[in-house]
DNA sequence: GCCGTTTTCGGCCCGACTGTTTTCAGTCG
């Protein structure tokens, strides 16, 4: 695992870090009653891949609804196991009564015949084959049973030695490049970390595209996929180039000096594999069709399949080429993406919005919301100075006034100084709120046009009490409260827990809600319906930390959050004044979970702010 | 197996690339 931090990158300084690999921790596929979504989403892929053995014989569709239902659980914002208590598992698109009904048998008895019979006669190890790039269901198959590779302890591994020892090449179908693409496989899911954070994925493609822009018939160039939607994490790297020499531009790409290998070139795509055995993937087209390359590569996947399936109603079939009428057979090509949409009727979707979440339906009758923008900022509400308050937590690097000075620059009316509280164990409550108070003096004291809160962020202990007695809490201009132990506590617990912190008299921000660290630790368990309607009635907001290990809340509670009329704050949960430069990665969350200007808190002017926190309940 | 602006039955996105093939199968996004 790379962990570095404060690496600059051009305008800004992020932290970054490549997440663990899955593969790696290769945990065994077995049927038992708390199966996490993550368990559900490979047994359902499982499934699928056995499915797809039977071949013709098999109705494909049944396959492609078996990975829909897949990719439909591992996206959910809550456990399947809660939305199966509330009997709402029917409810989730793409899981119908069928699978809904053996889902239902695994949470109840811990089993399910009717998966256990499709995969009964199937080796183990073929799920774990699976895993590498290059293999599908019938080569793992194939690879499984001649091989004679049954368990799925160390299926790759046995696989890796039968390659090595020429094994897999005398097999029907499979040469001697089959073999070596195995092994390169193996070799790169070992070492590769399995999606990279925004920032990192970012840099990369940053690298990538000075080195495309210095060929002059390189007219346009964007990234594409999960990095243009500004997903939270991202795999591979997608590049689109428009020029005017589609074989000079794919030259170009492949010479990149910091490859490790070209891994496959063709007359419109090219691959690379960069030392971290990471992808980056190009595709040229000329100017004429580069509105829908850029539309078909950005994806996702799901909101491609539902346009198409929008556009097929309409006679018309979508490709990466344009537009073609079914019946003349007539193909539009587009240079821009927005006229490819509007020539299917609908406003042009923001991509961070393409999920197929309801954004065609959204954009068909022009009711898109109108999505917040990083100009719209004008405060930062978690920031951490080098002020001692003498806590067992991490203070700050920069000081209270080069913090003031650095929010002046990026054209902020105020600002919230949160550091943490001062620890429990190493001071009695006179010592505290001694602490508190020479905080408060020292924010008093900073000369700056930007308006400084003093402001904390709080424990929330085990029981739901908070680390500070009331009397702190009540000095400070706002209190924000948030769980840093115990994260483990059940759905039940952390809910009361939760509700009980924000009880606290001059509580206003409940800070990186989930307490989720990407690749390194999950979200807390909790009644997130219970938490917004508590928010709301007292008037409490959440964060959207914008530190891109933890982009917290998660987009589809942002989403829920303001469905349920919750207002949102932005933090960048700064320690070092130029982390304050991560406020975008806290805006492309807010923006993936659909949330407009109005309903994030600190888009207002200080007038109306003070507002917001005199009207305390 | 899922789902409904043509549908409770009959559809279900579309194309590129590779390898082992002589016209296609498997995989990927």
């Amino acid at each position: 695992m790379l962990f570095i931090h404060s690496y600059y990158c051009n305008v800004t300084i992020i932290t970054y870090t490549c997440i663990e690999s899955s593969l790696c921790i290769i945990k065994l596929m077995k049927i038992h009653k708390k199966m996490s979504n993550m368990e559900i989403a490979e047994l359902l892929r499982a499934v699928a891949s056995a499915l797809q053995l039977k071949g013709a014989s098999e109705n494909k569709f049944r396959i492609i609804a078996y990975q829909r239902a897949a990719d439909a659980i591992e996206h959910l914002s809550s456990e399947a196991k809660d939305v199966y208590d509330e009997g709402k598992l029917t409810e989730i698109a793409g899981i119908g009564e069928s699978i809904a009904s053996h889902l239902g048998e695994i949470f109840k008895s811990g089993k399910s015949k009717h998966f256990s019979s499709i995969m009964k006669d199937l080796p183990p190890s073929m799920f774990e084959l699976t895993k590498l790039p290059g293999i599908g269901a019938k080569r793992a198959h194939k690879l499984a049973t001649e091989l004679k590779i049954t368990s799925d302890k160390n299926a790759i591994k046995r696989l890796e030695k039968a390659a090595k020892q020429g094994r897999v090449s005398h097999l029907e179908g499979m040469g001697e490049l089959t073999t070596e693409a195995i092994q390169k496989s193996i070799k790169e899911v070992k070492g590769r970390t399995n999606r990279l954070l925004l920032p990192y994925a970012e840099k990369i493609a940053f690298e990538v595209i000075e080195w495309l822009k210095k060929d002059k018939n390189n007219k346009r160039i964007d990234v594409l996929g999960s990095l243009r939607r500004k997903a939270a994490t991202v795999g591979d790297v997608d590049i689109a180039v428009a020029t005017t020499d589609l074989k000079g531009s794919l030259d170009r790409f492949t010479k990149y000096p910091n490859k490790s290998r070209v891994l496959e070139r063709g007359s419109r795509t090219a691959s690379i594999i960069i030392p971290g055995n990471r992808q980056v993937d190009l595709m040229v087209t000329d100017l004429d069709s580069y509105g829908s390359l850029l539309q078909h590569f950005t994806g996702s996947k799901h909101h491609n399949i539902a346009l198409r399936d929008f556009a097929k109603k309409k006679g018309l079939s979508l490709s990466e080429y344009g537009i073609n009428k079914t019946d003349t057979n007539k193909l539009t090509k587009f240079k821009k993406e927005d006229d490819f949409y509007k020539h299917l009727g609908l406003e042009w979707i923001p991509p961070e919005l393409r999920e197929d979440t309801g954004e065609i339906e959204a954009a068909k009758e022009s009711k898109l919301p109108k999505l917040i923008q990083l100009k719209d900022i004008k405060s930062d509400l978690q920031i951490h100075s080098d002020f001692d308050i003498e806590t067992s937590h991490d203070i700050g690097e920069s000081s209270m006034l080069e913090i003031a000075q650095k929010a002046e620059t990026l054209g902020y009316e105020y600002i919230a100084f949160t550091e943490h509280n001062p620890s429990k164990s190493g001071h009695n409550e006179a010592q505290i709120i001694d602490l508190i108070k020479r905080k408060k003096e020292a924010v008093s004291k900073i000369k700056s046009k930007v308006k400084t809160y003093n402001a904390l962020e709080i424990d929330i202990l085990p029981d739901g009490s908070l680390s500070v007695p009331e009397k702190g809490l009540l000095l400070l201009d706002f209190v924000t409260v948030s769980i840093h132990s115990s994260f483990k506590q059940d759905r039940e617990k952390m809910t009361k827990r939760v509700i009980r912190a924000l009880s606290y008299p001059n509580v206003k921000i409940f800070t990186h809600p989930t307490g989720r660290k990407i690749g390194h630790r999950e979200s807390i368990e909790l009644n997130w319906p219970e938490v917004f309607e508590i928010c709301k009635k007292k008037d409490i907001w959440l964060e959207i930390n914008a530190d891109s290990m933890r982009l917290d809340l998660p987009s589809l509670l942002v989403r829920d959050a303001i469905k349920a009329g919750v207002k949102l704050t932005l933090g960048t949960d700064a320690h070092y004044k130029a982390g304050m430069d991560n406020m975008i990665y806290g805006i492309d969350v807010a923006r993936r979970g659909w949330a407009t200007k109005a309903d994030i808190v600190n888009t207002r002017s200080l007038s109306e702010f003070e507002k917001m926190l005199n009207s305390k309940q």
